[in-house]
DNA sequence: TTGATATATTATAATTATTTTATATATTTT
DNA sequence: AAAATATATAAAATAATTATAATATATCAA
């Protein structure tokens, strides 16, 4: 069924490397959290304030905060002060990749 | 600079039910380790053994079948027993999206 | 039936994530 | 300066993940 005559173990052209598994899984990871999904939801359809978000996602200020920091760490999320207030926003444009994804797979079914 | 007059909240249409994305954050984080990314970009390349699958990521065999069985868990992949040898294969099509969106990320870059 | 092969399970230790509450900092307004 | 607002940090408790080693099961071949 596999080509492997005797024991040997297929080739399988073009992996990625473990250096790069690893990153990507840290970031995807970092995103594979029910409310920070729905935060990167929300950050695609605009920039907004740790208070809006709390309140869409309906979480504490210090929990919205951690999420958010949590993902601005790993590049997924930027953040802009003006004032004291502080604005964040999606910095890393793959993530569209993955929501459509989900989207797809996700809405409207089971 | 959002649209919220005064501590009054924005509306954003259209987002998942926080079941979906429980259970999306739930594949996706299955599927969020180096190893198990790597396991999912050889089976897209057809069906293999778990020994195969074994010795392409240097990995034991409990390892091994403990990654593809949690897969197999979330209905990421699948399997079919021939004797005594099981095939694993890619039972998610919509893990395409995110390979191909990892790949686009980290392939050839940082 | 015995030995060999392919896969699965269990147990444990170590690490990492998550949640919550309390509190701190920083900025603006009065 | 004091009060109010917006955000961040810390600490603690719990839960979940990960890795590893040892062992079990199931099938095949002799």
């Amino acid at each position: 069924m596999t080509a492997t005559a005797k024991n040997l173990a297929p080739v399988i052209p073009d992996l990625m490397s473990l250096d790069q598994l690893k990153n990507a899984a840290e970031c995807l990871k970092c995103a594979s959290h029910p409310h920070r999904l729905r935060i990167i939801e929300i950050l695609f359809q605009g920039k907004f304030t740790v208070d809006d978000i709390a309140s869409l996602c309906e979480l504490s200020q210090p929990a919205t905060s951690g999420h958010l920091r949590l993902m601005e760490a790993k590049g997924l999320l930027k953040s802009t002060r003006y004032g004291r207030t502080v604005y964040y926003s999606v910095a890393e444009p793959h993530l569209k990749g993955i929501i459509d994804c989900i989207r797809d797979r996700f809405q409207d079914q089971q």
